[in-house]
DNA sequence: TCATTAATTAAGGAATTACCTAATTAATTT
DNA sequence: AAATTAATTAGGTAATTCCTTAATTAATGA
């Protein structure tokens, strides 16, 4: 079976999950509000609110997160809840640093790689 | 000091790593690329013959992944040679990882998460 | 029921991206 | 030196992205 993290013409027409994942994490404004959630799920509007931006805009960076299986919707009353799904984010970029990278290396590389990161970008 | 993941607008008027990082990888062709020099360092020649588009756009996505800080570029005589420089991606992901998800997590669950991600996308 | 609040969808415009072909730079070969 | 080969830069266009305001849907409260 064919691995779609680099190949996104594999199936028919449609656009494949990594591409989708990639796609959403390109974004400042799409990272910055996972960063949020990470804290705590929250509505959309209360999200909106700690952007300058327009609501609609927000709104539909929202949609390409929940599309790329980053995020879950949730509505609550006349309330939309939105929460992180960790699972898909964690998984894609594994995923991806494993196959780009020598088997191995990331895994016991990482405690520095992590602390090597925040002082020297 | 500011952690610069999430906010681009930290410095003065430049645009983060993070951000070029991630938005290297949201190219399909670019993950191309640096799953081929994966397996090994590669001419610009070499890489455009494995792409259908033109040499100079295949250029082009090589520029972009060097700013990035992804790979080096080494000219010998009159062939360039291009190659993966692992730790900045490796940096990059998991310090996004590790502050948009609980600590602790990543780490542990990457293997299981690596193997779950190629069979349920 | 009518007005208000939360959120999205719709429509449109400025800026960026991704590609192409043609031209250029630089190293090698004859 | 002239021709060939490798690679990039330059210039232009179609498609996409990111944002805006206006309109719509849906739930709550007077």
């Amino acid at each position: 079976m064919e691995d779609e993290t680099f190949d996104d013409t594999t199936e028919g027409s449609s656009v494949g999950t990594a591409q989708r994942v990639f796609h959403a994490l390109s974004s400042a404004p799409r990272r910055k509000i996972l960063a949020y959630l990470s804290a705590s799920g929250l509505t959309a509007g209360e999200i909106a609110d700690r952007f300058s931006m327009s609501k609609p805009a927000v709104s539909q960076h929202l949609s390409i997160l929940e599309t790329a299986g980053l995020i879950r919707r949730e509505k609550h009353g006349q309330f939309v809840h939105y929460s992180l799904i960790e699972n898909n984010l964690v998984n894609t970029l594994n995923g991806f640093v494993q196959e780009v990278c020598p088997v191995g290396r990331p895994i016991k590389k990482e405690s520095q790689a992590r602390a090597r990161v925040k002082q020297a970008p």
